[in-house]
DNA sequence: GGCGACGGTTGACTTGGATCAACAGAGAGT
DNA sequence: ACTCTCTGTTGATCCAAGTCAACCGTCGCC
């Protein structure tokens, strides 16, 4: 399939990043893929994009054409409303898509802007479409994806509707923890990317809410901050918090 | 499939509700769907089911295994954490699709109840994944409709973390308004189906803010409520206190 | 047709988080 | 090393919505 003529670094790059090696494949792809298939997947996710911090990888408005899985990096997603309000709607890590809320529309309806340098590999929709047409569990693996992400959203309109600002920042340092863990990264301790206004944004607060919060969890010894370093103490502490309301 | 012994009306409520005569068409499928394509999918959709005012079309932990078209009727979803807490997560009306849900996890999770006696069309899961491997159309309507979604939920946090208690209430009702006219109701009047309570959970906000809310655009000549039966009055009104917020 | 329960309205009071404001650290660029 | 700017912290005050409570209207049921 490769040409022989390709130089070596070309060819180690490509068996780098192709998605039968890629050390994400768990997170993105479905089990028991065949080698045939897997074969077809790679030629999929042909493309990758480089997206250095601060920049958009797409705008709300933009044609929709591809979603993107995060190889690297930490993205944001917002929307802004014509009234000049705005919110985050999520925070994205290595090994999620990027996109979906585009294809109902055909354009974006929303901005992902990477809070650290960042990779993804541009899945073009069209011809994902057509693969899970060939490939079942393909197919049923995207349709899972696109459920996980109502339940998610679900949880957030929960986390919005029903929580106080401190229950509100433990489920949201609970949720980064567990996602950081399943990426092979430290449960207690991690970089946050975003700030705090970009964190209160997505809970509904002021960032000086979410500052005395932080402020009040260290004075009870459930966490340590420092600026965007976070280390969690007490991890029951902060389920108890969560789930621990009035009445 | 019936017993010869059915009786007429049997056979003419079935003729009636098949997907290429349903006068809901144009809410659930796709356009331009050929004569064989729509033969295949009136049988994917083969039965129903009538739902009685109160009752669960489904319960949260349950297995999940069909997705389901509301052909009448109004029904909410809600979903319940282990502390007690819930929260109405929508709220859907005829030709809407309930069960998206329940795709990631193989088991539902949220609770849909009737609002009023309802009837849904079932659509088996696995088979509505095997035809749209067939028919290109129908699969990408079905992401459209998952994509939007993801895309209405980030419109409910929207509301949800940015706006006011009156902006919610507002947002609502040009909402349920909308919906309304485009099944080919009146746009201005019209009965809710649910509590002040389901309201205010659903908006996160408190049964007696609600009412307030209402009383308030009552005086303000918006609308004019009593009970249950809503008249809007000044849309313009109302879209303007919607986007009106401070700053 | 009357009774009871539920849903809705309204008022008085409380409170959690927003707002306004001052300031302190950290980091980028010169 | 030295600004300048951006981000975060903390304090004082205010207000929108929550809470608690009383009451009323409606509707379904006996």
């Amino acid at each position: 399939m490769h040409s022989n003529s390709a130089v070596k670094e070309v060819t180690l790059s490509v068996i780098k990043t192709a998605c039968s090696n890629c050390n994400l494949r768990e997170l993105c792809l479905p089990l028991g893929l065949s080698e045939t298939e897997m074969v077809k997947l790679d030629d999929l996710v042909a493309t990758r994009k480089r997206v250095k911090r601060g920049e958009h990888l797409y705008r709300a408005g933009q044609d929709f054409d591809a979603i993107y899985a995060i190889r690297s990096g930490f993205f944001k997603t917002d929307v802004l409303l014509e009234d000049g309000r705005d919110q985050v709607t999520g925070f994205q890590m290595a090994g999620e898509l990027l996109g979906l809320d585009g294809i109902s529309q055909e354009h974006h309806s929303c901005n992902a802007v990477a809070l650290e340098d960042s990779e993804v590999c541009v899945i073009p929709f069209s011809r994902l479409e057509s693969l899970s047409r060939e490939i079942q569990t393909l197919q049923h693996h995207f349709h899972k994806v696109m459920s996980r992400e109502i339940v998610r959203d679900h949880g957030v309109m929960m986390l919005l509707g029903t929580m106080r600002a401190e229950e509100r920042l433990a489920a949201f340092l609970l949720n980064l923890s567990q996602r950081f863990t399943s990426r092979g990264y430290s449960h207690a301790e991690f970089y946050l990317r975003m700030t705090r206004e970009e964190i209160g944004s997505y809970l509904g607060l002021k960032l000086e809410t979410v500052s005395r919060a932080f402020s009040r969890f260290q004075e009870e010894g459930l966490i340590a901050v420092q600026q965007k370093h976070i280390r969690i103490l007490n991890v029951a502490g902060l389920k108890q918090i969560m789930s621990h309301h009035a009445q």
